[in-house]
DNA sequence: CCGGGTAACTACACGGGTGTAAGACGCTAC
DNA sequence: GTAGCGTCTTACACCCGTGTAGTTACCCGG
């Protein structure tokens, strides 16, 4: 399991929505960092990777057209109904409730929907999640090194200027 | 197969919708009445039973929590892809491709899709939109009867009217 | 031909979600 | 302690879809 937490603007690009839509969705409630919430400002918002898996699958929802509105539905729906734990393969949206469905009954479940149905297979959602983790940390990696190879560098010519300084003193 | 046209308020009320809604929607092109579109104040926008199918289409979409953005998009790749006519069972949007399925291949399109799959049963759509349309009719008629005892009724008093002044007259 | 009714058109308001920019605050390094 | 940076916060503006109200134009009956 990944224990890792993630700044609010880590968390909006990992997940590919903006921060402003990040932002908005921890202050009207659709989703806030379950590691550290915000208290003002200066303070730091922490999303753990369970977070970032909802973030996720809302940033698909929103992909397939549906309405904010409506996802926030979905998810109240689920808090609500404790044991939704996003371990199934598919979640299966019908009108007002929310079926989590692992391959087999999924058929059923269709066979039964008399309205529109919305379904979103969750495989997908943890590989790309974790691709961007991975990428970002990657990233992140390559700053901090050519930040170093930076300062390595001014330090070398600054030694050579100290050098050339005491070999040829005052020659202006 | 139903050859009747309906008016703009009048397929409102049948799919069960606002008449801003109709009126923006095809001010919008999302969908225009086939039979007779808007010409100007005081023209008549006529619709087909066909229209009232798509409507009723769209507004079971909107109730599912889906953005008119993304019906449009469905709505115009069906339009692109001649063909879509409506005798499936079902329509599953995926992504940006719209496919029609009765019953069988929908199992398989489930399971190949990756992004989020919203699945619209059709067999509702026309039930509901019939029974609409004759709870309709059973009103206007119902309607037209009243007015016409109302009428009848008028006219009775004013023959008793008459026939009161005929032999009291002037008793004021 | 004219008056009333109906329906389309126009205009304005409003709420939700988002973009953008400036302000306020805490943390860390010096 | 103070400078700077990252972050949250606030403020404003915009677009879309819809509600509401008033205006214009056609149609039909007299």
């Amino acid at each position: 399991m990944n224990n890792e937490t993630y700044s609010g603007h880590s968390a909006a690009e990992i997940v590919g929505i903006t921060y402003r839509q990040l932002d908005y969705w921890a202050s009207t409630n659709l989703i806030r960092p379950s590691a550290a919430d915000a208290s003002g400002s200066g303070s730091r918002r922490r999303y753990t990777y369970k977070d970032l898996l909802e973030l996720k699958v809302i940033k698909k929802m929103l992909d397939a057209g549906i309405k904010l509105p409506k996802i926030r539905d979905v998810f109240a729906y689920m808090r609500d109904h404790v044991g939704t734990e996003i371990a199934s393969a598919h979640i299966v949206i019908d009108g007002n409730s929310v079926i989590l469905c692992d391959g087999d009954n999924l058929v059923d479940v269709l066979r039964h929907g008399q309205g529109v149905l919305n379904v979103l297979p969750l495989t997908g959602v943890r590989e790309e999640v974790d691709n961007r983790i991975v990428s970002l940390s990657d990233r992140i990696r390559e700053t901090e090194e050519r930040v170093r190879a930076e300062a390595e560098r001014a330090e070398e010519s600054a030694r050579l200027a100290r050098e050339s300084r005491g070999t040829a003193q005052g020659d202006a």
